[in-house]
DNA sequence: AAATGTGAAGTTGTTCACAGCT
DNA sequence: AGCTGTGAACAACTTCACATTT
């Protein structure tokens, strides 16, 4: 994994305002219309000056003795102009996965889904038409450095990796990896008897 | 999420070790009989000094001026008497999952999976049978809270927890999250354009 | 010469304590 | 009075620099 120095702004923080996100939806939708730091960082399973401090790094939401205004807070984290946004510019709050490829697209599945399954033939011409950049690869490990390099040369910049390998790619793509057997090893440290 | 304090031992280093296990594995399988903490940091994605220094919480295994022997430090570090194995007294290296549990548990579907699904009903029996510790839900949202309520009844302590809400379980059980919108939206920030 | 192991230094992230608004 | 915002203290983690061993 690289290191982007975006300094100021912890990756931690980062990370954490995606939660707070959420956290924040949900209360919208239940109507709630002011929240405190104490109330959404319990929400969101953190410290409340942690989610200050985090806040705090983006500008400054709140009113004192009184809490956060959720609309206004969702706007402000997760929407126009600051945080993420200021930095990214995205439209919305979400990702579209516009496509999936695989190396039997015609295969037979149960669960019907919205998106194309395309072959892995037509996959530079379609990120390059669309201007992918990023990918989320669930292949196994003895394909997946391959598939990576497929991506890389198509120009994807952010890859999400399941596979339990550590995948080499050029220092501007970025490599986030999500390892289930990780998850559970280091669970299974943690948990009393 | 809980801290469940052993001092000593830093929390990044336990899951580190998982990564470390899977090189050294690979390693041997390619016949690889000793490697150096450079080589086997750079193949985990860590600087060799970090891998040096989580080593040396659990012991001396190399030797000065050579490296480390791959099969040792396998075991050394995986199997027998340290490290993980020392604290949780695995049997083997991984982890089986045994059965999967659905609502809908006659539902048709096209990968066969060696494992029985069962209906939720018999969840409870089946964990006390087989003293089951962990469990992965991979609910959507609106049935994370209880379905994780029926595990922790069932004397489950450690979940790992797909929905991207923070689950409300007692102090003693361990929970662990992936989010795949959070890892998405990070990726998103630290990417280039 | 090559590579480990480790105290010390540096960096990053978290929590505290409280000043300052509303 | 209540709650945010924040500098300062603290804790965790990483990296450096180098002594030490083979």
């Amino acid at each position: 994994m690289k290191k982007s120095e975006r300094p100021g702004i912890p990756r931690k923080t980062v990370y954490r305002l995606s939660i707070y996100l959420r956290c924040l939806a949900r209360l919208r939708e239940n109507g709630i219309g002011t929240v405190s730091s104490e109330a959404l960082a319990k929400a969101a399973g953190v410290k409340s000056t942690q989610l200050r401090k985090d806040l705090a790094y983006f500008g400054t939401f709140g009113t004192r003795g009184l809490g956060y205004d959720v609309a206004d807070l969702l706007v402000g984290v997760g929407h126009l102009g600051l945080a993420l946004v200021s930095y990214r510019g995205f439209e919305k709050e979400g990702f579209e996965i516009i496509a999936a490829f695989d190396a039997e697209p015609g295969r037979k599945r149960d669960k019907k889904i919205k998106q194309p399954i395309y072959a892995m033939e037509d996959l530079p011409e379609f990120v390059g038409r669309h201007g992918v950049k990023m990918a989320i690869v669930t292949v196994p490990v003895s394909a997946v450095q391959e598939v990576a390099n497929v991506l890389v040369k198509c120009g994807i910049t952010g890859i999400l990796n399941f596979a339990p390998i550590v995948l080499d790619v050029p220092e501007d793509v970025m490599v986030n990896n999500v390892n289930l057997a990780i998850e559970l090893e280091n669970l299974s440290y943690f948990i009393q008897d």
